[in-house]
DNA sequence: GTTTAATTTAAACACTTGTTTAATTTTATT
DNA sequence: AATAAAATTAAACAAGTGTTTAAATTAAAC
């Protein structure tokens, strides 16, 4: 009856090479139910009949879509990165001051993991030990990008004069996110703590304090004057 | 020949409740076992086969002194977690300048996951989802003294005019935390973006760069004035 | 409408999982 | 040395794992 969306996601690897990976409904389907259920229970603890249950789907599904259950991480993983990347490159060009520039590239940050929830957490945790080479690989040219948006927004506020220049400009990624993603994993100790009793609540939380708390400290951290 | 080391470990759980473990060599052994795999693997990644053929052991040897992989899991965290706490309450008897002592904290926290590197893995995302509840709750009360500490170092700094009053203390231990963190999980994309070799300086690059760099945001952020 | 290709299915594959059993060996107690 | 308790073992258990197969169904191309 109706013909399947498609649609071709490009993502750069190593040296400049491209890489690719169609993409139709179905498929999209399946990564969606894979992310929920690989943030919610890992990926070892997700079985492929739990996906295809989920996904309403036969269990070859996967196999037949992606090879095979490892694959399938993989594309999950190349789907829900490629957009971050640009988003970070387009905040470059952006007329906006030093400072003005941190604080968006903090709620970029913030923003893009709250949206993505469940896949960070894939990323952190399974990627941990080096065996999945080929997501590894993706993740860390994403970071490497990321980084090097990070120190050009730095540097120009340094040569304005704006920034300290005494500062790690490597360990200001690991300070955002950290701290972002120390919040989201004990999330339901904040919970309790905070008394966030609604999900609207916990994601306001998140907006309005956490967002500033990070903003603040990153201020601090780059303005402030021994 | 001869007599196992037998140890009694007592935990506190909700409510002033303790709760107890008994250790042996045994099963010393085999937590430690635990542990590196755990954090290697994941907890569903982990077989008991596999903690079994590492520890030199049998099999049935799991369930025997713990009762199943879930309370091996449990056991695991209680074992290690244990004297965080007490650490952290000596720090608050300590004659110390409130910074110095915040110092002081975030040596104690990165030292404290340094050496446990693979218990934290393991509790932020062995418990993420909720279903743990045992080895939940007695992390939960870990964090609610840990946050008791916290709160009680920067509040002396306020009342001797030396922190700003307009700081968000809830946030200060994810700031530190989720720094060492997200560091830690990316350790192989950070030892080749910093060119650290050997695990020496890997760990050498954490005590200097990384604590200062921890030091310096914490200091920022409760010093700093708009 | 026929043929070819793509999709979907249930069943089976061999393998691994956590746990239990019952027998055996080692250690401790009397 | 005899007895009781604890530790250790190999084997078996049922259930779950990722993947493949070959047949059935649906869609596309001619």
């Amino acid at each position: 009856m109706f013909k399947l969306n498609k649609c071709l996601i490009l993502y750069p690897i190593r040296n400049n090479t491209m890489s690719q990976i169609e993409l139709n409904d179905k498929k999209i389907q399946i990564l969606n139910v894979a992310e929920k259920l690989f943030s919610e229970k890992g990926f070892e603890g997700t079985s492929i009949r739990d996906i295809s249950k989920e996904a309403k789907i036969n269990i070859a599904m996967v196999s037949y879509y992606f090879g095979s259950k490892e694959r399938l991480l993989e594309a999950l993983i190349f789907y829900k990165t490629v957009d971050l990347k640009l988003q970070l490159e387009n905040l470059l060009q952006e007329n906006l001051q030093p400072l003005e520039k941190v604080n968006k590239l903090i709620e970029i940050y913030v923003n893009r993991i709250c949206l993505n929830k469940g896949i960070y957490r894939v990323l952190h945790f399974e990627l941990y030990n080096k065996k999945r080479e080929k997501s590894l690989e993706a993740f860390t040219e994403l970071k490497k990008g990321n980084l090097k948006s990070v120190e050009s927004i730095i540097k120009q506020g340094q040569t304005q004069g704006v920034f300290r220049k005494d500062i790690n400009i490597q360990l200001i990624t690991p300070t955002i996110i950290g701290t972002f993603f120390h919040f989201h994993m004990n999330r339901s100790f904040f919970e309790e703590l905070l008394d966030l009793k609604t999900e609207e609540m916990f994601n306001n939380y998140i907006k309005n304090d956490l967002t500033k708390h990070i903003q603040q400290t990153i201020k601090a951290l780059l303005v402030y004057e021994n």
